[in-house]
DNA sequence: TCATTGTTTGTTAGCGCTAACATAATGATA
DNA sequence: TATCATTATGTTAGCGCTAACAAACAATGA
């Protein structure tokens, strides 16, 4: 007799024995319990409960044309940013059927492709992907995709399916008309690696500051490095060599911010008097700060958790009511940019 | 005639047809190459590219009771520590084959066990989890699980299977002896969360203290709430309150010793001179801070590539030289603990 | 009473792939 | 040349599950 492979642990078929029924009607039972009746429910229960049954995720996947896998792709595992969002979907996540399956774009736009490529192959309950800025590859493989899509981080009037996010623009045009508020007259910009959100903040932030007549390019130093704490010290280091008169500066997220706010300490200056600082994102470390930073608070548990429930409500049968959610921002005003005006 | 189901892609049948051979023949060439005559091998790349075919990696894995998924359980999502490690396994992993599937444990020995029922239920090509401390339950499953098994963030004699990381104990000492050697003498310690490897690493400072004769528990301070800069700050001010005379103080990581060093400026305090502080990881932002900090630098990301490459050598049929790899730590040192001793 | 509808359970045939065995082709050896 | 070992390819039978169809049964109503 030809070996048997795999053999080992219970399989549908050995819960369906010892419960004296067939296997489709265990598989209905856990999949779906409305569809079994009370009696055979409790029979089967009990089987799976002694038999320690745990389903085979790959052949229900094989046999159904669909996983219980989330793709979820994301430019960066060491941005906080991201963290806080991919924490709420693990929170919620885990605690149904599905899985997520966590890919890192690098903030590469082709190597975003590659992955949304690898997880369709899965055929995924759903997908999650940062952002509105795929390559038109990308975007037709997920207009196609038959499974729900989420874009998160941003909003944006057409979705490929369905958003949740906030804007960005309106974000860094938020942080312009507070420091024009407090009073401050040569402001700048500085921002690092300058991917497509970071971008659109600069542009809100330039709009706000056009809007009064004080946009100042000279004023706005960005790189393609990617972010830290001692860029931040360094780029402003550099923006005051270039222009020793400037009075403010809005950082493209909170780690530049607290470079800024590192740096000026280092030369002597004093926060907010001599320079006023604001970030973006508020991430926790800016509230502790001395003086502590101004900053845009963005909801990114909320984002994380918005989605999932999107992708819930559709796994349900029901639409979403609204293909895009905007989360909005808020400033946090701190000592960072209390000038008095 | 019955519908046919999942018609769409191209499956290995496809490719076979095309190429002119068997099933079987496709699936070693993509598997492994050497099996498969050269002519043969270039026909049948020639299909797979013309048919753009990607395979079923759900079929494959239940046909051969082996994923390409490599599991990979970490006590948080947030915590940078894990996130420079979680980003070199990735960087390692997605150029091959295998696929990250990642758990977040929260903290919690049960949470980390169901993660660990769940992801052997998908007979992982390999496991990577966090730590030496597994439940009794987990560790007998992990042991008996037949594919590699890498502990890491930690050493110890007796891994399960494989270990990549650095001693805890040690690295706290040598925290202690930089103080002592400083010549601070009233010295203490902030703990937040105080997971195992925290719990060792203060192990290792107070035996660092004893060894002089200064260790003084009063000036310990340690809570389960989760670590942040804001709870550095409060937990010096407690600290503070309770013994002004404390000089210098050790923080299990460095947000908390961020956290400290502001508390001090809003308290008007002066760092080194005051207070000396020395935090734990050496995070990027320590180097960048006013004034910098002392810290103990980790190679997390070493830990990641390493492990990763265990795992590869074992599936390659090469066992790693070694079963437990220490990485190590250095102290360096910065502004905040330079007092002239 | 019997057709009609809905509900619950079962039978069958795959999903796409690979392990195990089988066989053909090739080379080495006496 | 016959024999054996080796390599290259093929045939067959699942892996564990679920979609589609089928059948049995109960409830309903004219």
């Amino acid at each position: 007799m030809r070996k048997r492979r795999g053999a080992g642990r219970p399989t549908i078929a050995d819960v369906a024995d010892r419960a004296g029924v067939s296997t489709i009607t265990v598989s209905r039972a856990l999949r779906d319990p409305a569809k079994v009746s009370e009696a055979l429910r409790e029979r089967i229960d009990a089987a799976v409960r002694k038999l320690d049954y745990v389903p085979h995720s790959h052949a229900s996947a094989l046999a159904s044309s669909r996983s219980n896998i989330v793709g979820v792709i994301v430019p960066s595992l060491t941005n906080n940013v991201f963290a806080d969002t991919l924490r709420a979907i693990y929170d919620e996540l885990e605690q149904g059927p599905l899985q997520v399956q966590l890919g890192n774009s690098r903030y590469v736009a082709a190597e975003e492709e590659r992955l949304i490529r690898i997880f369709l192959s899965q055929r995924p309950a759903a997908l999650i992907v940062a952002g509105g800025d795929q390559t038109k590859a990308a975007r037709a493989l997920l207009e196609k995709a038959d499974c729900p899509v989420v874009q998160i981080m941003e909003v944006d009037p057409n979705p490929i399916d369905m958003m949740v996010g906030f804007s960005h623009f309106e974000g860094g045009r938020a942080a312009g008309y507070h420091l024009l508020q407090r009073g401050y007259r040569r402001i700048g910009f500085i921002g690092a690696r300058m991917d497509p959100r970071s971008r659109r903040r600069m542009e809100g932030f330039a709009e706000a500051l056009r809007s009064s007549g004080r946009y100042d390019s000279e004023l706005f130093m960005t790189t393609t490095r990617s972010s830290s704490t001692s860029l931040g010290a360094e780029l402003i280091g550099a923006l005051r060599e270039k222009r020793p008169d400037i009075e403010a500066v809005f950082c493209n997220n909170d780690d530049m911010a607290l470079g800024v706010l590192f740096g000026c300490q280092h030369a002597g200056l004093r926060v907010p008097e001599d320079l006023g600082i604001i970030g973006f994102n508020d991430l926790e470390m800016m509230a502790a700060a001395c003086p502590s930073l101004t900053s845009i608070r963005t909801n990114r548990y909320g984002i994380g958790k918005t989605a999932v429930d999107m992708i819930s409500a559709r796994l349900d049968g029901e639409g979403p009511e609204n293909r895009v959610v905007d989360l909005g921002f808020q400033l946090q005003e701190r000592q960072s940019t209390a000038r008095r005006a």
